[in-house]
DNA sequence: GTCTATAGAAGGATAGAC
DNA sequence: GTCTATCCTTCTATAGAC
C-alpha cells in the first residue's frame, strides 16, 4: 500500500532514510528522488530540512507508542506487560536488523545546543519511563523490598536503554534477553 | 600548551569538533581552518576523512581509560572504585557541559553497516563492562544474594549508560547520582 | 501545488610548485 | 612535508512557468 499523497511520500521516505543513514547524511536530493517528487514540492510542505526533521520526530513519537500499545494490547497482567515492553524493543531491533534506537540515533547526531530536538527526546524518554513506573506501581510489591518502586523503575528503564545500545553495536539481543531475567528477579 | 606538530593540531581539532558538532557535520575545511594548516597537509597524514575518524576513535579509547585510571588511582577499595566510576562519568558530563558520551555520539551517527567503527565501539563497551565485573568480583558478595555477580555487573553498566544518555538530553546528572544509590543498595 | 532550471555555498580530494 | 590553486560533486534553497 504505497502512499499516493505527496506529503505521505515525503514522510515515509524521510523516516526510512533518516533512520537508516542518519539525518546529516541524508540529503534533500536523495529524499525527493526516492520519494519521486520534485524539490519545490518538498519545500512547499516544509520550509526547511530542519522543519522536516521536527515532523519526523513527532511522527517517531506517535508511532513508537502506537506500536507499543498494539504490541501489548492483549496483555493485562502488569508484570507480563513489563516483560512485553522488553519484547517490543527486541522485536524492533530484529525487524530493523539491529539499527539501534531511532531516538538515540537522532539525538546523538545533534549538536548539544539543539534544544528543540533534545527536549522532544527528553519528553519521549520520560514518558516511556512513566509507563514503566505506572506498571511497577500496579505490581504492588511489598514495602520492605530492597528497592523501592522508583529505583526498580530506573533499573528496568536503564536495562532496556543499555540493552538496545548493545544490540546495535553487537548485532544481537542477548543483553535485552538478560534484562528480562533481571526484572523477574527484582520484581 | 598548544600543539606545535601538525598531526597533533589535526587530532586536537578533530577531537574537539567531532565531539561538539558530530562527525558528519564537521567538514575537512573547518578542521584545517581551525587547526591552521593546509588541506594537502592533512591528506599527507590521513588518506581520507574516514581514516581520520578511525584515528579519532582509537585516541578516544586510550584517553577514556587513561582518564578513568587517573581518576581512580588513589582508591583501593573495590566498592569505592565502582562509585568512582560513576563519578568519573559525572565529571566528564559536567566538563563537557552535558555533551553526552562521545562513543555513543559517534556510534549513533554511523550507518548500521559501518562495522569497522561499531566493532571498536563494542570493544570499548565490553572492556569497560569487564572493568566493572572485575571490581564486582572483588566485592566478595555472599553467594545467596538475590543477584549474582554477572547480573549486578549488568545493572551497574546499564545504570551508567542510561544515566549518561539522560544527562545529555536533560542537561543534568540527576540520573547518574541515583545510580550510585542503586549500586549501594544492591552491593 | 507541482514542475524545470539554477543559484550559491560547502563538501571531499588532488596537481604541481617549493 | 607543506603550501596555493583548482576539480568535481553534492548540498540547501529559490525563481518563475504551468
Amino acid at each position: 500500500m504505497k502512499p499516493v499523497v505527496v506529503i505521505d511520500k515525503i514522510m515515509e521516505t524521510a523516516e526510512r532514510l533518516f533512520y537508516k543513514q542518519g539525518y546529516n547524511l541524508t540529503g534533500i536530493n536523495q529524499i525527493i528522488e526516492e520519494a519521486n517528487i520534485s524539490k519545490p514540492s518538498l519545500y512547499n510542505h516544509f520550509k526547511s530540512k530542519n522543519d522536516l526533521l521536527l515532523a519526523y520526530i513527532d511522527q517517531l513519537y506517535k508511532r513508537w507508542f502506537d506500536g507499543l500499545d498494539a504490541f501489548t494490547k492483549d496483555i493485562t497482567d502488569p508484570f507480563d506487560q513489563l516483560i512485553a515492553f522488553v519484547d517490543y524493543r527486541i522485536s524492533r531491533q530484529i525487524k530493523s536488523e539491529y539499527g539501534g534506537c531511532p531516538w538515540n540515533k537522532i539525538l546523538s547526531e545533534m549538536p548539544k545546543e539543539e534544544m528543540e530536538v533534545l527536549e522532544r527526546g527528553a519528553k519521549f524518554k520520560t514518558d516511556f519511563k512513566a509507563r514503566i513506573a505506572s506498571l511497577v506501581k500496579q505490581l504492588d510489591r511489598p514495602k520492605d523490598k530492597l528497592l523501592n518502586d522508583e529505583e526498580f523503575t530506573d533499573i528496568i528503564f536503564a536495562e532496556m536503554e543499555s540493552g538496545v545500545l548493545m544490540a546495535y553495536v553487537t548485532k544481537s539481543h542477548e543483553a535485552l534477553e538478560k534484562a528480562k531475567n533481571v526484572i523477574r528477579k527484582l520484581a
